[in-house]
DNA sequence: ACCGCAGTTCAAGTGAGCTTGAGTTCTTGG
DNA sequence: CCAAGAACTCAAGCTCACTTGAACTGCGGT
């Protein structure tokens, strides 16, 4: 087996290939094209043409997204990754800590809030002076992607 | 000190003192009216007065949005409470109750990111065939290189 | 009376992450 | 060769939770 079908070489596909497999819509990726998130080569008539490692990257983009980073923050990970050849270790490494960083700290908040929520239960208070859910006015915006995540369904299948 | 300033008898608050004491903003207020969420009152000269519980009722708001509610969401869920007294203890164990199943989800949800994310910190994959994190989606991709190439004889790369 | 800040309304803007629509061009099967 | 369908561009629209701006009016102090 030492000899496989080469296939990584010059198969390309089209975006309607890439959309359907990665279940992200087209219009998604020429967005995320745009936001410099994924790129294409384009045919003599103009139409996009990717690799198949891009549909490693959507899916990078798209784990980034669960966890919470805004486009932005990803593009600027996937900046440090290589363009074609899969990530090694060390690259993935770094980025999943700083990651792991990320959920420990949201995990952590909900956490709090649903303990102080239990403490609620209990008293029963919607006190201003006294409740826990009520003083801790530290705003930590929980409000970006966070609650989104959730209404972002796969769009129509 | 007993006679302090008189406190619960028609004391009515502007909204710059509603603004300055709950942290959010007169815009956001205002919105909030809009919104159904706050009520207020009018002086003769058109200007919102509101109770005191309404600093309570928007602690409310932003405790529940802390749980991750949409503002629509707030609206109903303070459709079931009192207007003008402090909410019962039932009042609140059934609202909590609630957002307490929708934490746990959620807190269930990013540990269960969490815990692929560290199988990929170990395996260092990022492959589309075994990663955890990534296959979600990605069902059609195994339909291999046998897929069609819509190739148009661009030379090179 | 007058200043100036606080408040009012209504419309429009913001930003993130896309989708939708219009009008046009490419590609492919028959 | 033609029709159908897939893709193209560019602009505009959408949702959410607000903010900002313009143009006024109200209220308190001197």
């Amino acid at each position: 087996m030492a000899e496989e079908n080469v296939p990584s070489k010059d198969h390309w596909l089209s975006i309607g290939e890439i959309a359907h497999r990665s279940g992200v819509a087209a219009s998604a990726l020429r967005f995320y094209e745009d936001q410099g998130l994924i790129d294409s080569r384009r045919t003599a008539g103009n139409q996009r043409q990717y690799q198949r490692s891009t549909l490693r990257r959507i899916a990078f983009v798209q784990a980034a997204q669960r966890v919470g980073l805004a486009l932005a923050e990803i593009r600027e990970a996937l900046g440090s990754l290589p363009e074609d050849r899969t990530p090694t270790r060390s690259d993935w490494s770094r980025l999943s800590k700083g990651w792991r960083t990320r959920l420990d700290e949201r995990i952590t908040e909900l956490e709090r809030l649903r303990d102080d929520l239990d403490g609620c239960i209990g008293c029963g208070c919607l006190s201003l002076q006294r409740c826990n859910l009520y003083n801790k006015s530290d705003r930590l915006a929980e409000r970006g992607p966070g609650a989104r995540i959730l209404n972002v369904g796969i769009p129509g299948e």
